[in-house]
RNA sequence: GGAGGGGUGGCAGAGCGGCUGAAUGCGCCAGUCUUGAAAACUGGAGUGGGUUCACGCCCACCGCGGGUUCGAAUCCCGCCCCCUCCGCCA
């Protein structure tokens, strides 16, 4: 949610920042003003009917205390009630609808947001192979099992078997212990939430045919941990010093992926349950930018000890989503696709979630201010298996595994089954 | 799933429907005292909104949302959460 005290003084800066998103009415922060300059009209009317009526009610405390008989007075309150109670309504009504719109916009993209997806970096050798390269489903085998699982919940689901078990436990694990010498504190959070913690991250609403719901409880499925972090310290105010506070949230994803019907529709890459390891941060506003480029270099650091080849694209406006500022995505290269594809994305929200969900924090002195809050994929796992098998197959169809893996209990080798 | 109890400021804990944004204690901040500290004493201290150049003034908030009333932390209804007992359960 956008900062209406911004929009009220400095309307320009807030229209110019939105034309850069093609997704925007340009008249929005216009009728936002309108609405903003209803709703004091009428907040001032109802406070100051509310006002004489506290009053009144003094006065027929002290006459009763004092004996007198206080039925006209009384008689007269009771019509001021009825106005007051109608005013009140009003300026509660004019209250919800502008909150309704501004909840509407989406975030100003940050001025370095590129205007359309740009890659800035590749890192690592794209392997030169003198063989035909396989994709991960060929190489894992029945370590994939993509039949059986669309038996027991459909398409998109998979059972994961076997030696790949290991590989992602220690995956995970070896993420977590990362994570944490860069001082995030590992969690574990629920994946069930409410429609809250939705709309507090801004997937909802904007993103509502992607999340599966479950109407018997009210409660979704979360799409990422990042949804579950956000909510971590939702109406807290938090002492400036204690910033900032990382995380690293380990769960399972749910994503119902309406709308891709026929797209990846190949192995794991794209279905609709996996595990991920995400990263984050709850920040001091002036730390967002620093935070976001630390949250880079921690993806880059996994995918490099990894030697997974990548690439750093700078997402364009159009597809920042409405809570991010600014996105990057790390693409890996996968030779059995033999193209990049995202594997991780990092994304600072700077304050829109966290104005949605109360995050605020206090200096030593002064008033509390709302922080900014960052998310970022430590690995996704599903993607990530892809990226290692398919980068690390050999002519013969079995896999080499990174070595820092083997010290969690990962296999060195994916033998080739028949 | 069944039966009961409870949600008040950082914490603990009062609060006959009428100056109660809220007693009291602890904790916190500042000051006095002290060489310094402790103790003692004095004072201060919530969040949001509106209005004002400003001092200030006004409104809302006692889990959340409605209702009754001239007037609600206090009465009524719904929801959420916590606790105890029984049952069930990884």
């Amino acid at each position: 949610m956008l900062d209406l005290r911004l929009i009220r003084s400095d309307p320009d800066a807030v229209r110019e920042g939105l034309a850069r998103r093609g997704d925007v009415d340009p008249g929005a922060v216009d009728a936002l003003l309108a609405l903003d300059a209803e709703r004091r009209g009428a907040t001032e009317a109802a406070e100051t009917l509310r006002a004489r009526q506290k009053e009144d009610a003094r006065a027929i405390a002290a006459a009763q205390n004092a004996g007198e008989d206080a039925g006209a007075a009384i008689a007269a309150a009771r019509e001021l009630a009825t106005e007051v109670k109608l005013r009140t309504a009003q300026a509660a009504d004019a209250d919800r609808r502008l909150l309704a719109s501004l909840a509407l916009l989406p975030n100003i993209p940050d001025p370095t947001a590129a205007p359309a997806d740009e890659v800035i970096r590749e890192v690592g050798e794209v392997p030169v192979l003198d063989f035909s390269p396989q994709d991960h489903l060929a190489l894992a085998g029945a370590r994939v099992d993509m039949e059986r699982g669309a038996r027991l919940s459909g398409s998109r689901f998979a059972y994961l078997r076997g030696d790949l078990v290991f590989l992602e436990l220690a995956l995970v694990q070896w993420t977590l212990r990362k994570l944490e010498r860069h001082g995030f504190e590992p969690v574990v959070p629920p994946v069930l939430v409410r429609e809250e913690a939705l709309y507090g991250t801004g997937f909802l609403p904007d993103t509502e045919q992607q999340i599966y719901h479950l109407p018997a409880d009210e409660l979704y499925l979360a799409g990422t941990s990042e949804v579950a972090l956000a909510s971590l310290h939702a109406g807290e105010i938090l002492a400036a010093a204690t910033l900032p506070r990382r995380y690293a949230g380990f769960s399972p994803c749910f994503r119902r992926e309406a709308g891709t019907a026929g797209r990846d529709t190949r192995g794991i890459f794209r279905v609709h349950q996996f595990d991920k390891v995400e990263m984050f941060s709850f920040v001091h506003p002036d730390e967002s930018a620093a935070e976001h480029e630390r949250l880079l270099a921690i993806e880059e650091e996994i995918l490099t000890e990894l030697r997974i080849p990548y690439r750093v694209v700078n997402i364009g406006v159009d597809d920042l989503g409405a809570s991010a500022a600014k996105k990057y995505d790390c693409e890996a290269w996968l030779p059995g696709q033999g193209q990049y594809r995202e594997l991780t994305s990092t994304s600072n929200t700077t304050d829109f979630q966290a104005r949605r969900l109360n995050v605020r924090f206090r200096e030593a002195t002064g008033r509390p201010a709302v922080v900014h809050t960052l998310n970022g994929t430590a690995v996704a796992v599903g993607r990530t298996l892809i990226a290692l098998t398919e980068n690390g197959q050999r002519a013969d169809g079995s896999v080499v595994l990174p070595e820092v893996l083997a010290a969690h209990g990962a296999p060195r080798r994916l033998e080739p089954l028949d």
